[in-house]
DNA sequence: CTCTACTGTTTATGCCATACACTGAATGGT
DNA sequence: ACCATTCAGTGTATGGCATAAACAGTAGAG
């Protein structure tokens, strides 16, 4: 059955062009009235104010006054949007160059970067999972690795240890207060208290633990909290890496 | 706008009850020739083999012979069919109290438990992000914060303790190898790897640290690289909670 | 025995992505 | 200046999807 893998291969092509390709634009024909960064720009809008399962190809044209099938002349179908909106979402990767003290305020930094895109862009996790990383994505992993370059880590213990930062940010995703302020669970995370609560004799631990949630310190920042944690992790090992030498 | 509201609510009351709720089964009419269980087995079946995307419920009523609206005389709709699935897919939660040498060693099996499987369902991850959590994965989280309750920890301490565990997972989750040996990330993975050494210039570090990979230990294994730099990172701080006593 | 709650099916609606054929505009070669 | 080519945007059609609504048959309760 190689139809399906024909398929599967050229819709990857379809994104590597997509990503990765360079435009070139046409000298003949009429002029376009719309652009691939507008059709971009129109569905991200659409995902951070009604959520992924809001941006259909009708909704993103319906935002310029045209018809659906318009947007196919710039892309070649929804999932390579959804590679460009991620791509875009992301943004510019940021320089960490000018921050002092080393790999671990830098890194502290991009962790706290990569935090805010995903409270801008809700809807980032689930889209960007399984996917392809385009060039800014990229561009994002390269920043944290050029951080560690300062360490003895070396091939895949650089990712590894920037994908255990990255692993702390992406826990935190779903409970980063989004700029509305409305609780980011949805309401599905007081209902599960309640049934915690409710049977707390198949969750005593964790129930205590809940119950005991108002005894931490009023200011505990759960995301500072576990970004230290596995800094210091990732520190051990750098510290232990140099007295070796 | 209440309808969009209410709609939401009833969604939730709805996974609620079929998560939480005790069925009750009537004693008048026509024998079930259908059941929940089975029902979420044979979609889970699906997922398995040919992904999320595959599970729709007339792929699901098929397998059974049956028509696609019958699935609605046992669950309200697709959504609570997923919460459902998720729910089974965790099956019972691990009893670690019998794992020797304290906390560390609970939540390093632990994790790895987790992570058995997200590779048995790869369509695990995406499906249960945002989601409400089931009776089985809170009971999962009852087990891991279980294994923390001989430490200081306490409160939200505890809850990010466990998460920074799971983020790991987690993140490790899209390279997990699958059962059939396949590259699971698909054929992005060589893709991206390609770009990488074809822009090396703009992902320098990256593309060094690519070629290195081969320098690192053969045996490597990312996974257990990064559960213990994270447990080193928790270690650390319980240790000094202890020593403030 | 009949009523009634229940099961499974049929039919229909509306949204979705997208293939295909078409109209009309702008440009490069002549 | 002409015209063939190339492209932009549209209209129409197809097939898949979730799911509402109405219906037919079944089996236990009274």
């Amino acid at each position: 059955m190689p139809a399906k893998k024909d398929e599967a291969a050229s819709g990857l092509a379809r994104s590597i062009e997509v990503l990765w390709g360079e435009p070139e634009r046409p000298s003949r024909g009429p002029k376009p009235g719309l652009s691939v960064a507008g059709i971009v720009a129109a569905a991200i809008a659409v995902a951070d104010s009604e959520g992924l399962g809001a941006v259909s190809m009708q909704r993103v044209a319906a935002g310029f006054g045209f018809t659906t099938m318009s947007l196919y002349r710039y892309v070649p179908g929804k999932s390579e949007l959804l590679d460009l909106m991620i791509d875009a979402a992301v943004g510019e990767p940021p320089d960490l160059r000018s921050i002092p003290g080393g790999w671990r305020p830098r890194l502290a930094v991009w962790a706290r970067l990569t935090r805010d895109c995903f409270v801008a862009h809700p809807w980032f996790m689930p889209a960007a999972l399984n996917r392809m990383m385009g060039p800014n994505q990229l561009g994002w992993l390269e920043s944290a690795v050029a951080a560690l370059a300062e360490t003895r880590l070396a091939g895949q213990e650089l990712l590894a240890s920037v994908l255990v930062v990255n692993g702390w940010v992406r826990s935190m995703a779903p409970f980063a207060p989004d700029r509305t302020g409305a609780d980011p669970t949805g309401d599905w995370g007081a209902a599960m208290l309640h049934q915690i609560n409710a049977h707390s004799d198949r969750f005593p631990t964790l129930a205590t633990a809940i119950g005991a949630g108002a005894l931490t310190p009023a200011g505990f920042d759960d995301f500072e909290f576990g970004l230290q944690r596995v800094l210091d992790g990732l520190q051990a090992y750098i510290d232990s890496r140099d007295s070796v030498s």
